[in-house]
DNA sequence: CGCCAGTTTGACCAAGATCAACGCAAGTGG
DNA sequence: CCACTTGCGTTGATCTTGGTCAAACTGGCG
């Protein structure tokens, strides 16, 4: 996932790290003004389709609200979500002129595409965007590669941790987290079962460490036992 | 892994997929010259480390010549590599001014290391550079998500059956494929264990997918097998 | 109220991990 | 040149984690 590249608070490219210069200075605005100009909005419904595996890659997207999964089939059914994005996060930046993994709406959702012609165009008229976008991609990547080793590596217990705590931290929250997305779209993400992550999670409210006052809501009783589990 | 970026063949910035723009044209290779004078040249013995996770990520490399893995150790000890870089491919170019990964030579092995500074003027003359690394890291990227589907989602011989085709088709071997990495590099890279490894190549043995005329050496006798074990 | 989709729990099963030998080829030193 | 060591690789026996199958529960909604 891309996280928070323009629009409000824009955090991620005020700085470049590539080239450790601060990335506000003037002319920056604009360049906000223009991507927002340049982007199309559309609502998505629950469970639709934003574009699909293989479809030809136009342009990129960013969740307004709501949460996105990308994801991806595989010919016997089984299947695996990549990334959730949520409000302020990138996706479907692909490579080599299709998606490789289709887009769909976690919740009720509405994104903002940006055209890939247009994003070029802006491009050209200065280099800042395309840092941005550079470093959007690289944070992506690091992002992945946190995740292989979660799923090449970890238990069920330390994965279902992992994925509260990580929930948290980009959805701000202190003790109470909303989940958008049903137990299916996590286990996908987690590379478990449903069965598992309702066991895990169960155990865990056993322990003391979450409650569940609904199934789409937990709340963080003991942090410091959750990431005690993440790398037990 | 970055594939070929700069150097020889420099295939993967000779049309760029953001602009759609052949990236080949005046000064193009002046570039190219300019990177290779940035560079330096380093030789790394079999199991030495290029740097280490969490070291500060002044530059990013190339390989010149042999392999390398990037991987990361648990508090436990429980390892895992995520990617094998052979001769031409690039990595090493972190986001957050330090290395998430540590990066160590399979084999002896020459990189060249192009420090960050030194880049990011070259960069700011010319912005072709600028695209091929954000291809660059798009195309890790893209490699990234279908090995989370891998390790989330497949069998031991799916995986198995996955690394071999990969490694043939990414170096170019048609029938005899020679490994340059042990097997339990195979092993953390794949999120199994070395006897499982083992096992299953086994497995494929026996039933004449695939010979094994010594450890390190795999002919392909079956690639069809190979092929559907994948999505089986 | 009853249905339905999603969630939870339990009983059982299997893929792959763990533990333990054994094989084998490349050094190493006498 | 040959015992001996050492580091991998392979194979077998057993165990554990998490998957599979099945049933019960829960909350929302017509």
């Amino acid at each position: 996932m891309f996280r928070s590249f323009g629009g409000d608070g824009f955090p991620v490219v005020r700085r470049s790290r590539l080239t450790g210069q601060p990335a506000a200075r003037s002319g920056h605005l604009d360049l906000l003004v223009a991507l927002e100009g340049i982007g199309v909005r559309r609502a998505v419904a629950r469970d639709a389709e934003i574009y699909g595996e293989g479809s030809p890659c136009g342009g990129w997207y960013k969740v307004i609200s709501g949460t996105v999964r990308i994801c991806k089939l595989m010919a016997d059914g089984r299947r695996h979500i990549a990334e959730f994005c949520f409000a302020g996060d990138s996706f479907g930046l692909d490579i080599g002129g299709e998606h490789l993994f289709s887009a769909e709406a976690v919740s009720d959702a509405i994104v903002m595409r940006f055209p890939l012609h247009a994003t070029r165009q802006l491009i050209d008229k200065n280099q800042h965007i395309a840092r941005g976008l550079c470093e959007l991609t690289l944070r992506g990547h690091a992002h992945a590669q946190t995740r292989m080793l979660l799923l090449g590596r970890m238990t069920a217990i330390e994965r279902v941790a992992s994925f509260l705590l990580e929930l948290a931290e980009r959805r701000d929250a202190t003790r109470v987290l909303d989940l958008p997305m049903a137990r299916l779209d996590i286990a996908d993400y987690l590379g478990l079962t449903i069965e598992t992550v309702c066991r895990v999670l169960s155990g865990f409210k056993r322990h003391g460490v979450i409650a569940i006052p609904s199934a789409h809501r937990i709340e963080l009783l003991d942090r410091d036992a959750l990431a005690a589990a993440c790398d037990a």
